[in-house]
DNA sequence: GGCAATCTTCTACAACTGTAGTACGACACT
DNA sequence: AGTGTCGTACTACAGTTGTAGAAGATTGCC
């Protein structure tokens, strides 16, 4: 019974998407919840935001539930997986698949500085710590 | 005399016109020299290739130099600018502008280790003082 | 001088994206 | 029961991208 797919897609979005994504990453949407929630930056009609998660659901990304006459939708990709696809996408594409070639980019453009990576560090080991130790 | 523009467009590119793109960094080259350079990953065209020039020529990423019948093309942007733009805009939608949220991902990604920073740097630094030590 | 090779330019087309209108069904209120 | 409201589904359309064929100009070789 078509297992949901394993989250194991390969899922570029546009801007937009992500938009529409972001909302959806807070929890399950209804149509009018997502235009809502977009309402202040992009002034979508209704339809049109329809239009994007009837899109986003071909591809994958996210899927409706019915409620009466209303669509619920609810994400099937998460933010993690497709910061790992895009960033990914870009590593290959811009600096030939080197990550340190990134991290050199972000140095010299001034993006980030020596301490930085300490801070990061300290942060996601607490987070870890909280979370799951080790998995 | 329409100074070459300063270099400062807002010029994404797709991955295809990266590999195209890329060819030009190494030096103006003619539609067949795009061509041939492709010819091993992509097996495109001459036409395609042609298209493809044409296009970044409208929009500005590329410039043509007629010799003769032939058509040569010169990049007007540079690499690092694309990628300046490109990695950019990938914070923007996807780190919500936090360059140090991009870092995160790649530590916790494993993309980098603690120890790329300093090594990073240190190449730089490097370059840095060859090239032009202060600007 | 003519024919074949070679280029560019134009046109084409499918897929995807941003954006939204129209049509139609269902529901609520009077 | 009648009518307006709201929501989804379908259709539309312009712009970009990937891909390439057809047409037309040029040129080099015999």
């Amino acid at each position: 019974m078509a297992p949901e797919l394993p989250d194991g897609e390969d899922i570029a979005l546009s801007e937009l998407q992500l938009d529409v994504m972001r909302v959806l990453w807070r929890g399950e949407a209804s149509v009018a919840d997502v235009a809502a929630a977009l309402a202040a930056e992009r002034g979508l009609a209704h339809t049109t935001v329809a239009t994007l998660l009837t899109r986003l659901a071909r591809r994958g990304a996210v899927a409706p539930r019915r409620d009466g006459r209303q669509l619920y939708y609810r994400a099937l990709v998460s933010e993690s997986q497709v910061r790992r696809t895009m960033v990914g996408d870009l590593i290959q594409s811009l600096f030939q698949g080197d990550p340190k070639a990134l991290l050199a980019h972000l140095v010299s453009e001034r993006e980030v500085a020596p301490g930085d990576l300490a801070k990061v560090q300290a942060l996601l080991a607490a987070a870890d710590e909280k979370k799951g130790p080790r998995r």
